[in-house]
DNA sequence: TCATATTATGCGCTTAAGCGAATAATATGG
DNA sequence: CCATATTATTCGCTTAAGCGCATAATATGA
């Protein structure tokens, strides 16, 4: 029994999630001044974003996420199948 | 055909990130002082949180769901099959 | 009802987000 | 190789997060 949950998703941490935001904005051919300019911001916070910026606001999380066509989900914590060591990349 | 697909767990604001937290903590049997000693936050940052403050940090997120045992997913923004009007509340 | 628990606010403080504007550093392709 | 595009970083500024500490406002239950 195979499952495919498409772990790459999941975002623990902040380098995890500016990992998946710089992906996403690549797949939809933006360079992160178009990216900016689509949701308000300046291509210095895309850069911070997708470097790990820990303190990056509630707010603008959503309206990047908004921007790519993504949503934010919450979900119950997956129990580690051994695959967590995809964490730093 | 139906499908269940657990439509609460998601947040296109802060309002409605909040009320998600608010709800886990709860059937956690936890208070906010309780929740907030856990996370190494205060009280008052985690009824911030809940009242829907938009600028709490990616930082503070992540640990309180990791607190929560809940997890952050990015997820391809799902066609609002119109039940999208439970927005607020 | 009323004491107790819980949540919402307030003050002053330190730190940093995100801003405009600019430049340094790096990547990319012709 | 090099011009151009892209990304990372810097400066000064305003605003507010989250802190400790404290209290007001509200909910809860015996």
């Amino acid at each position: 029994m195979i499952e495919v949950k498409n772990m790459s998703d999941l975002a623990r941490n902040p380098k995890q999630f500016g990992n998946l935001i710089r992906r996403a904005r690549k797949q939809r051919g933006l360079s992160q001044a178009m990216l900016g300019e689509k949701a308000g911001l300046r291509q210095a916070t895309i850069s911070l974003i997708e470097t790990g910026n820990p303190a990056t606001t509630l707010e603008t999380i959503l309206t990047v996420l908004s921007v790519l066509d993504l949503e934010f989900r919450i979900a119950p914590r997956s129990k580690g199948t051994a695959a967590d060591i995809e964490d730093m990349f």
